[in-house]
Order: C-alpha cells, then structure tokens, then sequence
DNA sequence: GTCCGATGCTCATCCGTATCAGCCCGGGCC
DNA sequence: GGCCCGGGCTGATACGGATGAGCATCGGAC
C-alpha cells in the first residue's frame, strides 16, 4: 500500500508476481487477444503487486514504443505571458486548460522554443514537440515553412484561428461577419463616413477584420470608410480633428488598446462619446473597472475557441472519429455587445 | 534546408553522411571524450545532413536514455484555471512561464490528474510525471504522502509556499511577518479590539496568516483579537453589528472576497469605512477597477513566487550547483500596501 | 619487420514498454 | 500411442538515442 521507494518498472512487478514482463504489460492494458489470454487467477495476482508497489508507468517508454500518451503540446509563436498578450493568451488558455481536463490530457507548454526572425521557432534541435501526441499552434503570425514540415510528416495538429494554409485544420473566430455587423450597427445609426484604426496587415485574423468592416460599410450606398494604420501610440489629437474635420463622426477600432487611447484622446478634447463621436471596437477591453466606458463592440469567444480547438485536435487524434473534411475548419461567431459609445451622429451626415 | 517529410532519425543521418548511428549522436552531444573522438571533417558532414533533414530529436528517446529533457512538470493541487482560481493561479503561472522561458525550459501542466477524496492525485497508473525533469506543486492542500514517496524514489520538487514535511524545498511567502506587519498598523492607528475573518484552517499558509495576526496584536499590549471562520457568503449585517456592539473597530479579513463582502454589508448599512470600520486584508484584490475602495493590503509578490519557485528547481536540477540546505527553503516578503482602508478609530476604544 | 600508440570510428547494450510469434503442456480424440 | 488443439504463458524485438568498450588502421620508432 505505501508507496514504495525507487521508481518501480514492469519487470520489477513481473519477478515479484513470477511472471513476464509480458504479461505485466498485458494486465495493465487489459489486452486478451485470443493469442494472448490471461486467467483470472494471474491478472489478479499482478494487480496485487501493481497495487502495492504503486507503480506509474514511464511515459517516455510508452511514447517511445509508439503509444499515444495524451500529451497536447501548447506552442504560442508570440511568446504568452508576458504582460501585453496576457489579456490575449489567458482567457485562450483558460479554454485549453478546462477541455484538457475533460479530455483527461496533460499540457506541454513550449516555452523554450528559441526566437528567430522575430518569432519562435518550433522546430528546432531538440525540441519536445514529439513527446505530444499532437499540438496546438497560437499566434497571429505563424510560419508557413513549419506548418507544411508538420503536414507533411502527418504530426496532427490544429491552428487556433482561421489559416489560409492548404489542408490545415483549425478553429477560428468569424471576424468577418462580425466586423461586418457591428460596422453595420454603426451605418444603421446613421453614420455615413466612419475611420478604420487598424494594425500592420500581417496574420488572417487582421485581414478578415479589415474584410468584414468593409462589408459592414457596403451594407448601404455611399458609405465612405477611412483606413489608417495606426497602433494606439499613433493616436493623437491632431489625428483625430482631422479625421472629425474631414467629416467622420464614427471610428472602428481593431484593439480595445486603440479604443481606449481614441476615448482618452477625444475626451481630452472635450468631445463627447459617443454625442460628438461614436467609438465601437472589434474586440474586448482588456480587463474591467478602470474609468474606460463600455464600449460598443464585439466580443470574440475566446475561451470557447480554447475549447473547441483542442476538442478539434482530439477527434483528429481519435482514430475511431470519422471527422469530416469541413469539420476540420470551422468558425465561431462573436456576439455583439450593446455598450455605450455608439449613436446617431449629432451632426448629420455633411454630403 | 527545406524540412524534410517523415520523421528523421539519427540512424538515417548516419546513413546519408556514411557513419554510424552513434556518431550522429556523438556529434549532436558535442561529446568528444578522448575515447571517442570526431575529426573535423566527419563532424562537419554530419552536420551538413542534419542541417538538411531538419533532424528534431525525438524527446522521448532521449528521456528513456536517461538524459534530462529541460521539461518541468506543474502540478496543481486545485484545478487551476476554472475561474474561482483564475486569480490566483494566473499571477504565478505567469511568474513561472516568464523564468521558463529564461531557463529554456518547457512546462508540462498535469490538467488530468483525477481527483480523489476532494484533491487531485499526482501519482496515478500512468501519470506522464516521469516525463519531466522535476516538478513544481501548487496548492494549499498538499497530500503528505505523495511528497513523501516523491523524496523517497529522489524524484525533484519545489513546493510553491510553506510546507511543514521534513525535507521538502519549497518557496514560500512571508505570512507571519506580513500579517503581523499590517495589523501592527491597524493597532498602531489605536485599535485596541480587532476581528480576524479567516478560512476553514487546512494548509499552512492560512495557519501563518493566523499566526501573523496574533503576534501583530501582541505587538501592544491589552489588544482584543475575535477570531471568525467565515467565508464570505456567511458575513452578514448581524455579524458586523454583533462584532461592533462588542468593540471592534478593525477588521482584518483574510482573503479579498471577505473583505469586499465586509465593505458592501458595511456600506449598506451606512457606515464609513475607515472612519466607523477599518478593514484590512491580507491579499490582493482580485482585479482593479469595480466599485471597491483601495483597500490597505499585504500584497503577496505571486508572480516573483513562481519564478523564484521555478528558479530553485532549476538549481536543484542543475549536478554543477552545491546548494546550501538553507537555500532550500526560502520566504519572499509581503509588500503593505497603504490603500484607504484603515484610520484611527472614531470612537476610541472602550475598555 | 615488429611493436606501440594514437586516431577514428563501430558495436553492443541499456533505458521501459508494447506486441506478436510461438513454445510448452495437458487433455481429448482416433 | 500419436496427434491435434487450445490455454497460458515467455522470448524476442522494436521504438530512438546515449555511451563505454573495443576494433581496425596508420605512422613512426626501434
């Protein structure tokens, strides 16, 4: 009963029961072939032992013979926790980590991976990427090199939002369609001439924003859509007159970070949103409280794609799962929240 | 260059570069022994084809081989992320993937362990701990026995806070002196009659907490200390006036929840806090913001917890470091924090 | 020519587990 | 008595890599 010192093996177990090491390895993966029967009598008599000496099984053996041994690795190519993507990564992780405990699988998190060209590398010398039985891959910019490398080497795995990629699996979040909603509630408020703050156009999850906020636009005639390429340090008063001066009464931001440094900015102004500018933001604030409003925007499930991605990587791994081709790619749709900081123009549309 | 298909071995490197296998691997090791020596030439070659294959060893092989893989298990003795915990886990884990990252090592979360009698176990049939280096163990409720078969077969480990078994590393956090340090404030301010709100008494921490706050009482004399074991669903009106009708005029609370529930019943009932009611708690408040005052708090460094936890096991791990006994044991300070949430009493006290 | 030492490798084995082919033994059948 | 069959196991091998022992070859010294 007590645990015993030293770590125990299956051949220790097999000489205390007088039996082969075979046979231990049978007992405890309950195979009985027809080739291979165990009586009562013997199973039982190995369990015994099994019991007594608290025996754990060596993953890496098991791995190595070829045995799955429901380890999912993490890889995040921008590195996670340090305090800027932590907002992004927590939420993501917090969805891993709950389904893993569902799916009884451990996590590797690969937080060693060395960074070349600005990004980590998954596939270097030694890295621990085969003890997985599979891998999840966050990030905005992955790398097109290493997602074939794992194809073509039949190493499963599935990207955490959508991958232009040929045959990558993923789950993604329907950026289209709800940046193209919530532009639209802006356009239905009566905004005619609205200003898209986004980042540098580099990872799908961007273009599809971008995408979608042009489809909210063209959702009624004569819509006029300013796009500047701007991080929130960019956002200055002076941007924000002329964008007023130049006629806009509406800003669609891609960060909350943007959004909250528009607020700032036109509230230092003196400017009222959302009376003298509307402010809607395709993404969520970082964390509650603070003096930032509630904002109009969209909320992107992220702990729900958390989820669903690695419950994807788990049918993948199931031999007995017959998955079908467009389960293999798959998009969640974010809800729109209400907030405060859209309204009708207070100035009528000038032209 | 281009990665090639298939899972490269050392054996068809050795092969394509007309070596043995155990070249190949002597190669990689970097091990030239004086009995086993590679002249530049060959090594050179090797190396050539191993750049071409994009060859990734396989962490397994080299686990089973006896080698140390630079992997660090973590290991939580309460589900870590389902929300309740979320505030508590995150600050740590972030400190431990940040010195992860430093050390270049990868993490492995043990998100399946079953749980059994209320915990979760570590050691279970195939439990993927032998795949680790060593491991890290969260948790205010540690079973003892499993630490001590951990000792017993030498397997390393470092506690996250406190732990009063015989030989076990651990980091832990200054609670004695922390609590002391902040009520010596509260009775400082002229407190002479204090309630301590505290929880169900398992765990060490939460047994040096308590005993921080008597020796911070002790530090005048003729101090009144009440102590309550609530938690925050059984703080009511009738408790706080009870507690009032009987002298208190300070609250110390020990966890954040409690004493958010102490200022809401407090306020509710129309009293000021600090000027009817100080109250002081010995953690930090869940997240910013929310319309909870500032309150005077010990501010437990977590995230310098993790990684200072991380960073011992790396030292125990490492052959190269003579750690001091003393070393293995250590305690981070609490930082007070000064918050608004503790004045004078208004009416001094009454006996 | 022989012996020695250094050089440059290879061989064999081990790590712990899974799996399959096949051996031994007892009993029943002809 | 010989044969066959099925139950109950064991042995051998593979997985990929690390490593100590040792073998073959060559140049040089005597």
């Amino acid at each position: 009963m007590a645990a015993r010192a030293g770590k125990v093996t299956q051949r220790q177990i097999a000489e205390l029961a007088g039996v082969s090491q075979a046979v231990v390895s049978l007992v405890l993966n309950g195979k009985a072939n027809d080739a291979t029967r165990i009586p009562d009598r013997t199973r039982e008599r190995v369990e015994q032992v099994i019991a007594e000496t608290g025996y754990t099984a060596n993953a890496a053996a098991r791995r190595l013979a070829g045995v799955g041994n429901k380890i999912v690795g993490v890889f995040t190519y921008e590195p996670a926790f340090p305090t800027g993507a932590q907002d992004f990564y927590t939420p993501l992780l917090a969805g891993i980590e709950a389904e893993a405990e569902q799916l009884g699988c451990d996590l590797l998190m690969f937080t060693s991976a060395p960074v070349r060209d600005g990004r980590r590398r998954l596939l270097h010398g030694n890295s621990r990427l085969r003890l997985a039985d599979g891998c999840l891959l966050l990030g905005v910019r992955m790398d097109g090199d290493e997602l074939g490398a794992l194809q073509a080497e039949g190493f499963p795995f599935v990207a955490v939002g959508r991958r232009d990629v040929e045959g990558v699996p993923y789950v993604g979040l329907d950026y289209v369609a709800g940046a193209a909603t919530l532009t639209g509630r802006v356009v239905e408020a009566g905004h005619a001439h609205l200003a898209y703050l986004h980042l540098e156009q580099a990872g799908e999850s961007i273009v599809d924003r971008m995408r979608g906020v042009e489809r909210g636009c063209a959702s009624a005639p004569g819509i006029r859509l300013d796009t500047r390429e701007v991080d929130e340090h960019a956002i200055t008063a002076d941007l924000l007159t002329g964008l007023r001066a130049g006629g806009v009464t509406a800003v669609v931001a891609e960060t909350a970070a943007q959004a909250a440094r528009v607020w700032e900015v036109a509230t230092g102004l003196g400017w009222d949103v959302p009376r003298d500018l509307s402010v809607v933001v395709l993404a969520d604030p970082p964390r509650a409280g603070s003096r930032l409003p509630d904002f109009t925007r969209l909320r992107p499930p992220r702990t729900r794609l958390g989820a669903e991605s690695l419950r994807l990587l788990g049918r993948i791994l199931d031999p007995a799962d017959e998955l079908p081709d467009r389960e293999r790619r798959t998009l969640l749709d974010c809800e729109v929240v209400g907030g405060r900081t859209l309204a009708a123009p207070a100035h009528p549309a000038q032209r």
